[in-house]
DNA sequence: TCCTTTTTGTATCGATCAATACATAAATAA
DNA sequence: TTATTTATGTATTGATCGATACAAAAAGGA
């Protein structure tokens, strides 16, 4: 099809592994154009042919990181038997995820840019987004265990799923300041230890 | 004393909560020289004179924050009857607090410099240490809870306090992204709703 | 008054930022 | 071969970054 023209000498995929890697650990505003050539591999002009500019390089690694990396932590969110179990999981596996040693820590789409004023706004928009849709996806997940019995009527699943990512979010902070998985763990145990009485506590009707 | 040479024409106080604000908005990296120095109302070298540097600065300007804007969050921490109060508290604070019209959205000490790598070292490391610092208060307070019974023996201090400040750093996020005053207090209502058997199931010995 | 000290405003420093111009190289199509 | 197309390496663009040099201005001390 398109074969005409010289062949590129790099992997584009290597490359935006490469790109998602610095930006995951020092964020996209201390990532400079020059990090990027280096640890790519290759030269500005081959950079913006391939990938367009700085932002859009960006969340290509980030959609990158959410196929890949970031992926496992939400692995069995829809395959646990109760909402319960599905949690707990979330942030067991995040516990251990955000505390890789080969890998920065915490998440890249909570860590690499939280500003929202005066950064560049797809960068803001896309990570916020992407925040949005993991929330969506937990929240339609506590849904289905109210559906299925095992969250009592009437619980608050837009507020159970704000409070879990909350717990989530937060996780990534102590990470990127050097907790170990342990207490990560902890956290998650914390979670799950309160959990029965907190969602009773946070229905909006009496349950049976 | 040191009355001697020119007077200054500026508030120095004023100029650091301008500098306070827009940090605490923008963040460390997004935030230029040329912004501070316009919304100072100086020049740089009044700047420089004053404050010595950006990074300083930023310092000084987080000290203020925690002076200021930031205290009242913690504020009935050490004053509230049982640590279950001093924490549901805490939280309910700071939802109003990450939650006002007129100052900008979530924690300053949280969102200014996520960073760890690439960043100023010394904004980075002050930022964490911030952190760690209250988690440590907060942990004392949890510890207080344990020796005047409110709380059981052999409660694990230390994972409850990393467990609600990460709802808490969780909480300047939803804030950041845009999250209703409501929802973070949901949040709060959510801790506090599975207080009890969460303190009760992360205690490392058994409790009579 | 004259000297010293400190601040002020203007103008600018070298470094780095993200992004390109340009000519050459390497492939396909005719 | 010749023309076309795309990628590459070198060099550099204008803009902005954080930080200063410099001289005039405004105070106190002698």
């Amino acid at each position: 099809m398109s074969s005409r023209g010289r062949p590129r000498t790099f992997s584009r995929e290597e490359a935006l592994r490469s790109a998602m890697e610095i930006f995951w650990d020092k964020g996209f505003d201390n990532t400079s154009l020059a990090d990027l050539t280096r640890v790519m591999g290759l030269n500005p002009p081959s950079l913006y042919a391939a990938f367009g500019s700085k932002a859009k390089l960006f969340l290509e690694a980030v959609d990158l990181y959410g196929r890949t990396d970031g992926a496992g932590i939400w692995e069995f969110l829809d395959n646990a038997p109760t909402a319960k179990e599905a949690v707990h999981d979330l942030l067991k596996r995040s516990a251990e995820n955000f505390t890789q040693w080969d890998e920065p820590r915490g998440c890249m789409v909570v860590l690499s840019a939280p500003q929202m004023e005066g950064g560049e706004p797809a960068v803001c928009d896309g990570l916020k987004e992407r925040r949005l849709e993991k929330q969506v996806a937990l929240q339609s997940r506590l849904e289905r265990g109210v559906a299925e019995g095992d969250l009592p009527e009437g619980t608050d699943c837009d507020a159970v799923a704000a409070y879990v990512t909350a717990i989530q979010h937060g996780m990534s902070i102590h990470a990127r300041d050097g907790a170990s998985r342990q207490t990560l763990m902890a956290i998650a145990d914390c979670c799950a230890a309160g959990w029965d009485a907190m969602v009773a506590g946070v229905t909006t009707k009496a349950q049976g």
